[in-house]
DNA sequence: TAGATTGTTAATCGATTAACAATC
DNA sequence: TAGATTGTTAATCGATTAACAATC
């Protein structure tokens, strides 16, 4: 997998692509990883993207196709040592590195994120939670603080923190994000179902419920036709 | 598109789903949908491919493309009848009509998906809840009952429950997911970091929040890089 | 060795994007 | 009419899958 620029790159005089990996690689990544740390806590020294696909439920071409992203080598017949792969994943996704990042909308949903101690071993901390409600400004969810929105530019601020996870509602989306992009955020984890305007260098991830539900609902009506059609 | 059903079939039922939609674009529709109910918030009665794609950040010819799925018919020059695109969209998702699911594992994030009241505009409604710890069993989450698991397969025939909503734990998840399709579900939204393995008449929509993370991760990382890069 | 699996190159598939005539 | 937009067909792009030699 070399980074090289294409010839027609390097003929236009253009600096180089730095590539990434295909976002539906990227996705996959993180199940790998999950096989992988279990797989190891019971001891299991090498796997093959044989298996790995079986536990997934994918094809192994495509695994093997993936993992050839994060730089191993395996060997033929035998697969890949389950301990360097997941050294090798854990880099590419940077998660051997720590993220900090700050939550901002301490809802039900916002709550539920703090809660979720497994990131800790996905390299994310939330270091602080942000609120518009004085009831909640002062208070501890999950062992986080709660703070007043006031507060929200500065620690970013201080804290170099490059990640903002959003969980306020529709109408407020917008105006956080323009407040912690000015405050220097990198990459916002989007959950509120809202198409954020920000600068280009600012990377949105969109996590959007209701897609996932579109889709669930359309196959359980097409599986329902298909049943119907039958009879 | 040849079994494109007429403009007069929305009284009669709904287009006969042979195929089914890319993936992309039924997720999509999600998004032009709440595009549309804001713009009919707001009195606007027609709107054109080109809007919507301008307020989503995507191409007009996606937009085009989608829509087409939905079998509506726009005006050229003019664009589409908000009214007339609404119906059509919910009727493609299925969401004018209502679906009962069944929820089980109240923790954090169960409890936050109990209290998005917002699913009744998305043709969803959890009639209970259900958990394995008795302390949970009998209280009320948002308003919803918080059932024992032994009740669980009884209601699901008895109410003739489609859809489970899976929030328990990652140990838990398999042995739930037999149950719920012993009892006759027939898809199941899974945010359980877990591959589950159902029949093939089961639909699994998996909501991998990890996935999202990586994805974010990655772009972060890259983007340092390619400052780094510039200096 | 025989069987399993990797890693590469090529083929296929499916979704996105382009082009453009038709039409309001 | 002129400008905007639809809807269709064709081209392109990118990801998945297939094929297979190399190798443990």
């Amino acid at each position: 997998m070399s980074s090289e620029p294409l010839p027609s790159e390097a003929a236009a005089g253009r600096p180089p692509l730095l590539r990434v990996a295909p976002l539906p690689t990227i996705r996959r990544m993180a199940s790998y990883l999950r096989i992988l740390r279990r797989v190891r806590g019971e001891g299991q020294e090498a796997i093959s993207g044989t298996q790995i696909a079986e536990e997934l439920q994918l094809e192994s071409i495509q695994v093997r196709k993936d993992l050839a992203y994060t730089g191993i080598t395996g060997k033929p017949g035998v697969g890949f040592l389950v301990e360097e792969l997941i050294g090798k994943i854990e880099a590419f996704l940077n998660w051997d590195n720590n993220t900090d990042a700050v939550l901002i909308g301490a809802g039900h949903l916002g709550g539920a994120l703090l809660g979720f101690d497994a990131f800790q071993r996905y390299g994310l901390s939330i270091v602080a939670a942000f609120d518009a409600d004085p009831d909640k400004v002062g208070t501890q969810i999950h062992d986080k603080h709660v703070l007043g929105m006031e507060k929200l530019a500065n620690l970013i601020e201080r804290m170099h923190i490059r990640m903002a996870i959003l969980t306020v509602t529709a109408d407020a989306a917008q105006s956080v994000a323009d407040l912690v992009v000015d405050a220097g955020i990198e990459g916002i984890w989007n959950f509120v179902p809202v198409t954020l305007k920000v600068p280009e260098r600012v990377f949105v991830q969109n996590e959007d419920l209701f897609s996932g539900l579109a889709v669930l609902s359309v196959m359980l009506q097409h599986n329902r036709r298909k049943d119907e059609a039958a009879k």
